[in-house]
DNA sequence: TTCCTGTTTGGCTGTTTGGCAAAATAGACA
DNA sequence: TGTCTATTTTGCCAAACAGCCAAACAGGAA
């Protein structure tokens, strides 16, 4: 094991954070730069306050920043190590999408 | 934006599934090697009964395989690329925890 | 000051989740 | 065959979550 439960459960929080459709959209989109809550409210389509809810969830998890500048609130991704790990989790869901079609196939 | 929403929300399960302590909890320890139910019952501590709902969980997120050997149900984790992530999210969990303490101590 | 705009918060509802206990299942083995 | 043993499924309840609307708030502009 390599860490207690204290730290397992922070780290849980960081994923049940980007367990979310929506939320996970909005991370991916700040990747390539800090976007408004009004840019991402455009984004997911939601209600603008469930979207500002969503931020909040993932700025507790730490994976989001904010800094108000002028009229709006610009928020940014502070967890930088995604991308990697993205493009994993994107492989492994590539692969299941093709097993999938492979069992239709097998019918 | 990296995927479509399809991708997005099949990925955000991988998430959701670990973002749950006793799921985090039971991945971490299938680092170092497969383990049957019982041991990872022993683990987290849980029922048996909610731990196979665990299970079942990260199962249908394509994280661990199964295989079952003799009288026990071996798992063994099938998403090769934690490792980093994991120890990206323990940096950024240990970064906040010190920040709190020197919250803490500047009061 | 008031108004406007962008954002957050509070409250409500319906849905999902987590956990336990009990029942069901699947093999192994006598 | 029957009986263990390890695991999964089902049923239930309480707690947490997601989403919307309305209200509150903060800062800039008039």
């Amino acid at each position: 094991m390599t860490h207690n439960r204290q730290y397992i459960a922070e780290q849980a929080k960081i994923f049940k954070a980007l367990g979310h459709p929506s939320r996970l959209l909005m991370v991916d989109a700040l990747r390539d730069g800090e976007k408004c809550v009004c840019d991402l409210q455009a984004l997911v389509g939601d209600d603008m306050s469930t979207v500002s809810k969503h931020l909040s969830v993932l700025r507790e998890a730490g994976i989001v920043s904010t800094e108000k500048r002028g009229t709006n609130m610009y928020y940014r991704l502070s967890l930088c190590c995604l991308e990697t790990f993205l493009t994993c989790t994107g492989r492994l869901v590539e692969k299941r999408v093709l097993s999938q079609l492979d069992m239709l196939k097998a019918r």
